[in-house]
DNA sequence: TTAAACTTATTAAAATATTCACAAATAGAA
DNA sequence: TTCTATTTGTGAATATTTTAATAAGTTTAA
């Protein structure tokens, strides 16, 4: 299957609206009307679709049961994808609390830290937490994801992980690292984030 | 000036990079050098700054700090950006304790939630917090960039900031809202990214 | 001073990604 | 059943983005 990159990152965002709507008691759902609530091009979303398949009957829609049925199979084949979490801090804490796990293509097993005894004792943290020198240890089996939360020290974790057997990492660390091949990482840099917006709305003005 | 989106979305990316190079005591450096360290191709480098001007020696380089002047002065224009965020749980906590503010194109200063009074009294919380009903009264002038941190009811508060002059959303909100015409917004959606990773890692195997 | 070694800036080519336009299929009404 | 209004799926056309190729300017060392 060759899926563009672009197309790749507009999937979850499919999964998650067509949730939304299942929610919402929608049965079937048009491209059209798809398009108004993600704020894609019903074209571009009919093309998306297509490269996994006919999922949709001409004259109709698209069937939502089907259609998140359909996505999770075939994109989220590990529907319980194991991930850990590395750093437990605030943004750790936030993301571990997150009420919406049963949306998405996996969980957060355990978790990993400088100090996990003080994690352990707070009520909301409902995984359990080791210390970062067990990782090793305490490494989940068939886990090939991790979120790395941690503020410096990420190179020597990354390169752990990658030995460990981790493919993919979400990367919230602002720091530097080398990816080692295979991997691959998505950043979530806050700073950055804003920093574009205020590009952008800064260029608007001009 | 024309710069495409893409471009746009690595300005950041660059601006980061420099800093950095610039607190390891580097004063020079060479496309081909960043490229390495930011993962972007050194042509694809060179033509996002040649947008800008001509930014570099043939022969040479880049200089690091006129780099960065450059950045700051052309695209983050108000380098004291104003910036409100709203909703102090976890998220917008960990978002308010960031340690790099002096990095980024401006900074938050304010925040709003339903329970003020409770946030105003944890000491880490360096900005006053207002109750989400004091909104417009506390809004602070020039303020052109909200961060968006809370669980629901994001479609009025986003209508309010609209009227109050806002134009870029910084969105970690995971409710569907519709953007005002006229505002930019950038999603931060965690779920999202890690289920991206999922996929991505899951597409690898195949 | 000159020439070799580099490195940027830019034009042109290639690769990606989006959108148009419409044939083919379906639903639903009459 | 038949006809009309819809809506998908997909070749073809555009548009956007990246990369290659190379001209033009700099540095450095002999």
């Amino acid at each position: 299957m060759t899926v563009s990159n672009a197309t790749l990152r507009r999937y979850p965002v499919y999964l998650k609206a067509l949730r939304k709507l299942k929610s919402e008691g929608k049965k079937k759902v048009m491209s059209s009307e798809l398009a108004d609530y993600v704020n894609i091009k019903s074209t571009t979303i009919r093309r998306d679709f297509s490269l996994i398949g006919q999922l949709g009957k001409q004259g109709y829609g698209y069937d939502i049961d089907k259609l998140i049925e359909i996505f999770e199979a075939e994109l989220g084949e590990n529907y319980d994808e194991k991930m850990i979490l590395i750093g437990v801090g605030r943004l750790g804490t936030a993301i571990l609390n997150y009420n919406n796990w049963n949306e998405v293509a996996g969980e957060i097993v355990c978790a990993f830290d400088l100090k996990p005894e003080k994690r352990n004792n707070e009520p909301k943290i409902n995984v359990p937490v080791y210390h970062i020198d067990e990782l090793e240890e305490k490494f989940p089996e068939d886990c090939h994801i991790a979120i790395l939360c941690i503020p410096s020290g990420a190179q020597e974790i990354v390169d752990r992980l990658n030995k460990l057997g981790v493919k993919g990492i979400v990367n919230f660390t602002r720091e530097y690292f080398v990816l080692p091949e295979g991997m691959i990482k998505r950043d979530v840099d806050v700073v950055s984030i804003i920093q574009q917006v205020v590009f952008e709305v800064n260029l608007i003005d001009k």
